[in-house]
RNA sequence: GACUCGGUAGCUCAGCCGGUAGAGCAACGGCCUUUUAAGCCGUGGGUCCUGGGUUCGAAUCCCAGCCGGGUCACCA
């Protein structure tokens, strides 16, 4: 048994005098709501005649002044002050229910269901009169109160980001921004629902335990079923599955799911992270750029209200349509340098010149992400679409129809961070054959990266895939930029965390 | 993983040149029938993250560990 606060011990005792009163402090019959607190103040007027309304929610403030007081009741659409007065819920000569049970034994965090009709007080506050009231869920645990003054100055935050992330229901209860940014991740993910439902593409569902972790190079998460006797992994994409159901003919589907990577936490990193794959067939990366910039325009607009937001200082506008560059072409820019066309010996002399770290199992293709990523990314503010990108890093892409050694890839970079990563999809069968094979050359030469060869997957691309262009974006990262947030933990309701130890 | 900052009352924090712990809010008792960071008077509340060490004596100094934040590295 854990050793009990003394606040908790008084809750306690209140409970079992609650129970003495004869008041059950959960009862079960529903407690009929009649009005939010934001329909009841838009209806009111003061000369009219009202009918009683009701309203449920915690009591999140008292302010008792003898035979009257002020309550605060925080619902679930907004909050709505109380005026209770003891005779008048206490109409008769008892006057337990004030003098006890709503003084002494309701806690800040109880849930209540009231009666009465509106006011406004002598400061002009919309008020709601008490008639009747009942305890409908007791607390035991003191809530931290956070107050915020008249000039809006906050004070006594609960902030640690600890105690936040283990106990995000009292971060939602007390902190009313940190809730705000879970609707709009809300608002965000239906919106791209409907954006993909309105042009009949169809939501699906992959597979999460995945016998071979294809579609992308990460370390994976590894279980076991026992019943089949076999190791399966997490997936670290669903990309190879989605295409499957090209194959399967399909012209759009889509899935909006959480992906495991078995790599380090930063800011921008969680180990099960939420995204979004869209494959559309007979449609190539330019068709996709443009939907793109429909899509998060919209998706932002619905979120947010607005497509301009406000992001670690910036401001970024996601209304189309994005500048498009090539990676060559933003290298150059960026950096002075023309890499095109370089050889490795070259490309690992530039690096050296700009201080970039590199190491021998580099090739021309990582070497140019290296420079990319140093000289270009941090630049890319606005929204931007980087295209063409070496073959070498990207096995499931497309060869570019003009241009050798590259393939059809573009990322988009938002606030100098990848938010997006598109092809034109690689449908040739003997083509992914071989790009697999290279990439089994590279893990055998200790890249731990390179990706594993699907056999299921290379069968069904041989009964035919047609052309398709393929898309991911990552949506806490959307939903960071969207809410102006910079760390993932801030977007995600319970971030992984190490377990917390038993006291 | 490295470096760095932090962990003290329910919450936010002070105390840290060693001498058995403080403030505000919250809680408890009293007063108060239009308050809104309500007010006034009074009271209680602590495994000072854990474990070792130094010392007559440790929240404070040292060592190890645990948990978290930040930066970097790794990783898309």
């Amino acid at each position: 048994m854990q050793k009990l606060s003394e606040q908790e011990v008084i809750r306690r005792k209140a409970l079992e005098r609650l129970k003495e009163l004869g008041i059950n402090p959960y009862p079960a019959e529903e407690f009929v709501v009649t009005h939010t607190p934001e329909e009841a103040k838009r209806d009111y007027s003061p000369e009219e005649e009202q009918e009683e309304m009701s309203m449920a929610g915690r009591l999140m403030m008292k302010r008792v002044m003898g035979k009257a007081s002020f309550a605060e009741l925080k619902t679930p659409d907004g909050k709505m002050q109380l005026y209770i007065s003891r005779d008048e819920i206490c109409p008769e000569e008892d006057k337990t229910l004030y003098n006890e049970v709503f003084k002494r034994l309701l806690d800040i965090g109880d849930f209540i269901g009231v009666k009465g009709k509106l006011f406004t007080t002598k400061t002009g506050e919309i008020t709601l009169r008490v008639s009747s009231l009942k305890l409908l869920s007791k607390s035991l645990r003191p809530l931290p109160i956070v107050k915020v003054d008249a000039d809006g100055t906050v004070h006594d935050a609960f902030s640690d980001p600890e105690l936040r992330y283990r106990q995000r229901y009292v971060d939602l209860i007390v902190n009313p921004d940190v809730s705000s940014i879970f609707v709009k991740r809300s608002k965000m993910i239906s919106a791209v629902r409907r954006f993909f439902d309105d042009r009949g593409w169809m939501e699906v569902e992959t597979p999460i335990l995945q016998p071979i972790h294809g579609g992308a190079a990460a370390r994976p998460f590894k279980t076991h079923h026992n019943t089949l006797d076999t190791d399966l992994y997490l997936r670290i994409a669903n990309e190879l599955y989605l295409k499957r159901l090209i194959v399967g003919g399909y012209k759009g589907v889509y899935e909006i799911g959480k992906m495991f990577r078995n790599e380090g936490m930063d800011r921008t990193h969680n180990p099960e992270f939420t995204l979004l794959e869209v494959y559309i067939a007979y449609k190539d990366y330019f068709w996709m750029m443009s939907m793109v910039e429909s899509l998060l325009e919209e998706v932002a607009f619905k979120a947010t209200g607005s497509t301009l937001v406000t992001f670690d200082g910036h401001d970024i506008d996601f209304k189309g349509p994005y500048r498009r560059l090539t990676m060559m072409d933003a290298i150059e820019q960026y950096s002075g340098v023309d890499v095109s066309g370089m050889n490795e010996e070259e490309l690992r002399k530039v690096c050296k010149e700009f201080h970039i770290d590199v190491d021998n199992t580099m090739g021309t293709g990582k070497l140019i992400d290296e420079i990319f990523g140093e000289k270009v990314e941090p630049h890319l503010i606005q929204p931007t679409f980087i295209t063409d990108y070496p073959i070498e890093m990207t096995p499931l892409a497309k060869k570019h129809r003009s241009k050798e050694g590259l393939v059809e890839r573009f990322e988009l970079f938002v606030a100098g961070k990848e938010l997006a990563n598109a092809y034109s999809e690689l449908n040739d069968p003997i083509d992914q054959r071989a790009r697999f094979e290279e990439q089994l050359r590279l893990a055998e030469r200790g890249d731990e990266e390179a990706m594993a060869l699907d056999n299921d997957f290379l069968r069904a691309m041989e009964y035919g895939m047609p052309p398709t262009s393929g898309l991911g974006i990552g949506m806490d990262r959307l939903a960071m930029l969207l809410t102006g947030q910079t760390s993932i933990q801030e977007v995600l309701f319970f971030p992984q965390m190490k377990p917390e130890r038993k006291g």
